[in-house]
Order: C-alpha cells, then sequence, then structure tokens
DNA sequence: ACTAGTTAATCAGCCTCTCTGACTATCGTC
DNA sequence: GACGATAGTCAGAGAGGCTGATTAACTAGT
C-alpha cells in the first residue's frame, strides 16, 4: 500500500530496524553474540542502584515472567547480577554487571557513529529538527513519560 | 544509559511502536482480531499484481520458510490468495484477497488519523520536515530502496 | 541433448520470546 | 494477627523465527 508516500510508521520503522541491526552486528563480532534484542529491551531499563524485576516487565512493556525468563539468561551470560533488595524482603535488585556495562558501553559508542553518519547526510540542522521532532511526539506515544 | 539524551533509534521507536498498536488495536475491534504484526509486514510488501514468496521474504527480511507460514495462516484467514505464476511454473503469486483488501483500507484510514494527530501536536510545518528528513535517511539505511 | 548449477517452494525439527494461570513468600494495614 | 496487595517463580502453551534437507522447475554451457 502508499503507491506515492509511505506510511510514517514504515518510515519510522526503517532506520530504527537499520540501527538495531548494525548495533547487533557490531556486539556480535565483538564477541557478544549471546545478546538478543528482547534482552536489550530489558537491560536498557535497569537504572544506576538496580532496579526490580517488576518495575522493568512494567517499562519494557511485558509480563514479569517474561522479564524474569529473559534476566535468567542475562545473569547466565554474566550480563547482570542480582542482588537482595535491603528495603523489602520480597524484591531482588537486578544490576548491571561488569561483562553487561562493558558491552553496553560498545553499543553506545556504535549507536553514537551511525547518528554521526546520518547527521553527515542530512545535515546537522535537519538531524537536529530530527531529534526534537522526535522527542515531542515521544510527549503523545510514550506511556512512560 | 542516556541520562540527558534518548538514543535516536529509541526515539525512532517509540512513535512507531505507539502507531502499531493503535492500528492493530482498531482492527481486533473491527473484527479482524485473527491479524498480527508478523503478518502484516508480509502482507505490505504484496505488489498490485501479487509478488512471490521469496520476494516477500527478502523484503521482509525473513527467511522463506518463514514467509510461507505466515502466507499459509493469512490464506487460510482469507486475506491473501495464491495463484500459479503464469511466467514460472516453479512459482506462485501471493495476492490482496477482499478481505485483506477490505482490512488493509480500514488500516491506512487509522493510520492516517494517527498522522493527522501528530500534525496537530507538532504543526504541519515540523510534520513536513520529520517526513523530509526520514524519507532521506531511507535513502542510507534502507537496504530495498 | 545433457549435465550442472540456480531458484521457488516445502517439509521437518528446533529455539526464543511471549503469554495465561497458579503458586509461595513477604509486606503493610487495620 | 488476619487479610489483601505485591515480588517473584513454576508450569504449560503458542507464535514466530531459524537451519538443514528435499523436490520441482528453470537456465547455461558445453
Amino acid at each position: 500500500m502508499a503507491e506515492e508516500e509511505l506510511n510514517i510508521g514504515v518510515l519510522l520503522f526503517i532506520p530504527y530496524r537499520a540501527m538495531e541491526n548494525r548495533v547487533f552486528a557490531a556486539l556480535a563480532d565483538a564477541g557478544y553474540a549471546d545478546f538478543t534484542v528482547a534482552q536489550a529491551r530489558v537491560v536498557q531499563r535497569i537504572g544506576p542502584n538496580g532496579t526490580r524485576l517488576t518495575e522493568l516487565a512494567e517499562q519494557a512493556q511485558i509480563t514479569k515472567q517474561t522479564a524474569g525468563f529473559l534476566v535468567d539468561q542475562l545473569e547466565k551470560a554474566g550480563y547482570v547480577q542480582r542482588v537482595p533488595d535491603p528495603t523489602d524482603g520480597r524484591a531482588r535488585l537486578v544490576r548491571i554487571a561488569e561483562r553487561g556495562a562493558t558491552a553496553a558501553a560498545l553499543a553506545n559508542r556504535v549507536a553514537a557513529d551511525i547518528e554521526a553518519e546520518w547527521t553527515e547526510h542530512l545535515g546537522a540542522q535537519h538531524m537536529r529538527q530530527l531529534r526534537r521532532a522526535l522527542t515531542r511526539l515521544r510527549e503523545i506515544t510514550d506511556p512512560y513519560q
């Protein structure tokens, strides 16, 4: 569908997918092959002092069970740790482990490189406008702030 | 990660996901509940005269097997038909069926409504700039033109 | 005309991610 | 203390994706 003009949703998806693919390819090349998109969506929500499973699940918009499943894998692979929450005996905090922090740093570096390429192609001003428009769009499309 | 400024990939993903969710909710409400995201990504690539399975798979970036599985479901549900390709005895063309065309029309209408809301929020000029930037980004991020 | 290679599609089996439903342990409140 | 809410886990199921192997049909190179 859409003969002349592509749906704006598709237009958003194309560069998103391109970035995702390149970041994961770079991680795989660097020896982090056991890292998946689903895991990444959880890891990104972990705060500096650790975050509870339930909160991760809410923010990633998945069930607690699914979040638990993904955190199990991340823990086995050494990307995160689970530590008891001192303020609540039922809860545990999921924290980024060293391997996770290294991988995240690499991912951020690659993402920044790609953004730089995009800026090269669009020009700095249009890139700034793009970022601004997307940030404003977030006001009406992001359930989490 | 990203304390002050969100990664551009995430910024692209948030509105994309919001649109997708709303379109599928509208389709489900209208009686097209048996229609999934994975199926939609295939259906969107079907051309006016029908498209081969292999080509659909390539463009949707999935394997032929997966594409075949999804087209099976779409065919059972009445959204598409498979007809022999007159130019190649091995191949068959996947075509949109009537139920598929009706659903697609509804989906496009809902997507246009959402885009109108976004235009309302951003202003017409910024929306035009957004569309333009994304279209130009497509030049370097879309493997299929 | 035959062989070899390519392409279109399918079959079989497996893995990952996601869900629902049911359960245990702990917390907070009245 | 009793009760409802909350944090997390266990069990089972389904969707959507993969690799590998196979069949059928087209295309080229002798």
